[in-house]
DNA sequence: TTCCGCAATCTTGTATGGTAGTTTTATGAT
DNA sequence: ATCATAAAACTACCATACAAGATTGCGGAA
């Protein structure tokens, strides 16, 4: 029973329920296959269904809820075929950001680069792994940043919370260490203006997440469709 | 005052809002900058506020639609940055299934690709540019679907519908002909299983679209920002 | 004329009641 | 005990009423 009430007036308690349960989703506080109800959620959180409605709604696009008219609402199983194509996409995406990066770096590109990537082995180090998974995306982000393509992140991001919900499954397993050592082979390639080389990279970077997923369902078959 | 009444149980009025809405976004009848309330299209459709509530969010989620609290909902004006980013996006994603495709074409593939070609140029013959279009749309999908990840061209779909009301400004203007010709290149190179030449050929056929818009820009500058 | 302030009237946000359809449960017949 | 059937208890959907913030326009004062 934890009682949401909006700060500002910008913020809706619509857009507050969307939050709460995406971090519930993406956490596995509710599981894939568990069913949730408008009155449930509404009760849970302290406002009227109405809001809880639209917060469906905006999930239900996101593809983490499936609405099945008057029968119920459940939280969307993993598809892993959605996870493979999710991935296809953002592997497209970044390929083409690097490719830009290398070919055309910037001043400020290098240091910046190599800041966060000092800053993720701070956080390996310190066994901060919440904070190590912020820096990761991070890393991508700024790649982004970089290309001139901010909002094609966004659309990654979109996705992603499918990828997500993988990772925290296997949460422990990743090995930060391995992450960090394919983002200096990026960099490297970014200093030394070889987009060929940095899309290699990008690519392994972005491929070993295969291997982790049909791991995963075989640890989690009921999540997975 | 069209009367819309959802035929099965499974289409909801609020669906029924949103394709009628999307579609007369995308062909102009509603132009960028117009303000739109939920009591007016209500009062349109004769329905209540509430199905069009719901569509105007999933309207705003795929950003056609620009809800301000309280204030009131309108037509987004059409992004120049956003453009070129989706079709950012779009080359992305399309370069990489066009290489797949061109790697390992499979048994149906040329016969289908040449097939669709065929179509469109007796379409373009007729002077169908509905049909045309229709069909350019289908030799994109198809080649998705040749590479297995016709998930992912549902992402560009969705992206797609900010192009195509530009891509609507300019009917009449694009030359079928050149489209049909490009697409030529683009199955000679897949029959050739040539990656790079399809490739090069895809990009070329999707970098023509950066005239048109600045182009575009220039006839109807209220629709842009 | 110009500017300030208040009120009428917009807008979207939220709460609630009722409706239609589905699922589950209970009940009775075989 | 098993199965068919009906009733009860859910579900999401829709309509309506109200609330709260934003805009507009009008009126009066400087």
């Amino acid at each position: 029973m934890a009682v949401i009430a909006p700060e500002t007036s910008e913020e809706t308690m619509a857009m507050r329920v969307v939050g709460a349960l995406r971090d519930d989703i993406v956490t596995m506080a509710l599981k894939p296959g568990d069913v949730i109800s408008e009155s449930d959620i509404a009760g849970r959180y302290g406002v009227s269904r109405q809001p809880v409605r639209e917060a469906f709604i905006r999930l239900a696009q996101q593809g983490l809820l499936l609405i099945r008219p008057k029968r119920a609402t459940v939280v969307k199983k993993i598809s892993p075929d959605g996870v493979r194509q999710s991935r296809f996409i953002r592997e497209s995406i970044e390929v083409e950001i690097i490719r830009r990066v290398a070919a055309n770096p910037g001043p400020e590109a290098n240091e910046t680069i190599a800041g966060l990537i000092a800053d993720q082995e701070a956080a390996s180090a310190s066994g901060d792994s919440r904070r190590f998974h912020t820096l990761d995306e991070l890393f991508h982000r700024t790649l982004a940043r970089l290309a001139g393509v901010e909002y094609a992140w966004q659309l990654i991001d979109d996705h992603k919370m499918q990828l997500d919900r993988v990772r925290y499954l296997t949460l422990g397993v990743s090995s930060s260490q391995r992450a960090i050592a394919e983002h200096k082979v990026i960099a490297a390639a970014i200093a030394k203006a070889d987009p060929a080389a940095a899309e290699a990279a990008m690519r392994a970077h972005l491929a070993r997440a295969e291997l982790l997923l049909t791991q995963t369902i075989n640890d989690f078959p009921d999540y997975f469709e």
